[in-house]
RNA sequence: GGCCCUAUCGUCUAUCGGCUAGGACACAGCCUUCUCAAGGCUGGAAGCAGGGUUCAAUUCCCUGUAGGGUCACCA
């Protein structure tokens, strides 16, 4: 009976309208699209607006830039369902003519605000059983259902007729939907089987939950697609989060480009409960995807540059050295976008575009801090730098100064040294921060520190 | 409430009858170059309950319990 086998696997994903793009819905996309472009079939995307009062057309816009955001490509030209209620109309008119739908009045309704007659389905009330390809077989008794309305009129089909309607006409052979429409399945098959459809694979995909295991709304927070990007997620990183909720590889691979998704993924490892939405492991997953970004590094020198706060900077026009401050330091200290920002703000690479401000009692470290100390271990340490030839990188710097370090206690040594350099309690070791802003810098940096001892 | 679905660490999950129950996030401790970040190591942390089936159940079956979904002239 379901014998889709020998046809090219055709999916789709049908948002309505109604609101902007939340996450789940951006999951059954991806899922649909990971299950279609792994078997090499084909999905389209159907815009369900056949509500007029709610749907509208900004939140189409909105849907259709997730989806480019994402990275998530359809086959084809987007089918509305708004325009296509002639088609609709044929079809009911056929059920009514072969008894399967009938004008129903209603009586007293229209006081209520609602219509006086409407299109019902002649509910033969059996038990429907499918096997779903996330759950396995699911009954259902129809009785339940009643003679449920299929069009407000021959002009105003409902949701159910015109899926029914559209996956046949579209040749959609696998309905993979979130759970909630679990029981939405048996009066589809119904329909289906009064206009003689054939019946697609159904699988029902669990639900992204909150907290609280409630199925995750607006009232729980962000759930707009948008909202993530605006906050600074990258779009890989969110697809590869979102793929793993509720799917794994079988094994223990978390890193995923979408390729990689594509190759792997397949149904029959997607899971049947729900599972909890946790921004923690979003973030992680993301600043997995930062590390290894290779145009986020352009993008930090570009912010950097722009930057107010280093206006006035004889450094920041340098790109060369912007893009070792941005690779080197900024890059692994970003978990999302949008910490750069707050990292800029909150003065963390000041002092490679400015001197730094030093306040003289922190220049030594706790453990030895007599004055004349510090100041020879200064002088020292500048004595050392300045003997200093060619190669200024990281480890060059460290093997030179180590051994000094180790033989006056590490920190008495490399404290001053950083804080000399940065003026910061807390920043990168001064060994990169030294390599980056170069000899002559930290010595003019270590003199000033000893001058303000 | 009816119907349907689900049930392993706090969270995401592995296990397709043999388990000292594995990994990841988060958390704690330690190490790595003083501080921060990154990285490494270590640790705590789970099979909802009761019955079966079986030599053997987290895995299969039943019941209970809990949670969720859905019950529109929305989609």
């Amino acid at each position: 009976m379901q014998r889709n086998n020998d046809k090219t696997i055709i999916v789709r994903f049908p948002p309505s309208p109604t609101g902007l793009l939340h996450i789940g819905g951006a999951r059954t996309a991806l899922f649909n699209y990971l299950f279609a472009k792994h078997l090499g079939g084909k999905i389209v995307l159907r815009y369900e607006d056949t509500d007029k009062e709610r749907s509208k057309p900004d939140y189409v816009k909105n849907i259709e830039e997730c989806l480019v955001w994402l990275g998530i490509k359809f086959d084809g030209e987007p089918v509305y369902q708004s325009k296509r209620t002639e088609i609709y109309k044929k079809y009911l008119k056929d059920l009514v003519v072969a008894g399967q739908v009938y004008e129903s009045k209603e009586e007293g309704k229209e006081v209520e605000g609602k219509r006086s007659s409407v299109l019902r389905f002649k509910n033969p009330n059996i038990r429907i059983t499918w096997n779903d390809l996330v759950r396995g077989e699911v009954t259902f008794d129809t009785t339940d259902l009643g003679d449920f309305v299929v069009a407000k009129s021959f002009d105003e089909p409902l949701y159910h007729l015109a899926v029914v309607v559209d996956d046949f006409e579209m040749g959609i052979t696998h309905v993979l939907r979130g759970e909630d429409h679990i029981s939405n399945t048996p009066r589809q098959i119904l329909i289906q089987r009064a206009i003689n459809a054939p019946q697609p694979l159904y699988g029902h995909i669990p639900l992204i939950l909150a907290p609280d295991r409630s199925k995750l709304s607006k009232r729980h927070g962000a759930v707009a697609v948008t909202e993530y990007r605006d906050r600074g997620y990258l779009p890989e990183a969110l697809i590869n989060y979102l793929a793993l909720l509720g799917w794994n590889p079988g094994t223990d691979k978390e890193m995923y480009t979408p390729e990689e998704l594509i190759a792997d993924f397949s149904l029959d490892r997607v899971q049947k409960g729900g599972a909890i939405f946790n921004e923690e492991k979003l973030r992680w997953i993301n600043k997995q995807h930062m590390k290894r970004d290779e145009g986020l590094s352009l993008w930090i020198v570009e912010t950097l540059m722009a930057s107010p706060r280093f206006a006035q900077s004889d450094k920041i026009n340098a790109e060369k050295y912007v893009k070792r401050i941005a690779t080197e330091v900024v890059q692994e200290r970003l978990e999302i976008r949008s910490d750069l920002g707050k990292l800029i703000e909150g003065g963390e690479v000041d002092y490679f575009f400015l001197e730094p401000k030093l306040e003289p009692a922190k220049i030594a470290w706790k453990q030895d801090a007599d004055l004349a100390h510090v100041r020879l271990r200064l002088q020292e340490i500048s004595r050392i730098i300045g003997a200093m030839n060619g190669a200024f990188s990281k480890d060059d710097l460290s093997a030179t100064l180590m051994p000094y370090a180790e033989k006056e206690g590490k920190g008495n040594v490399l404290w001053p040294l950083r804080y000399s350099l940065t003026g910061k309690d807390k920043s990168p070791d001064p060994f990169t921060v030294a390599s980056i802003i170069g000899k002559e810098e930290v010595l003019l940096r270590l003199s000033c520190a000893i001058l303000a001892l």
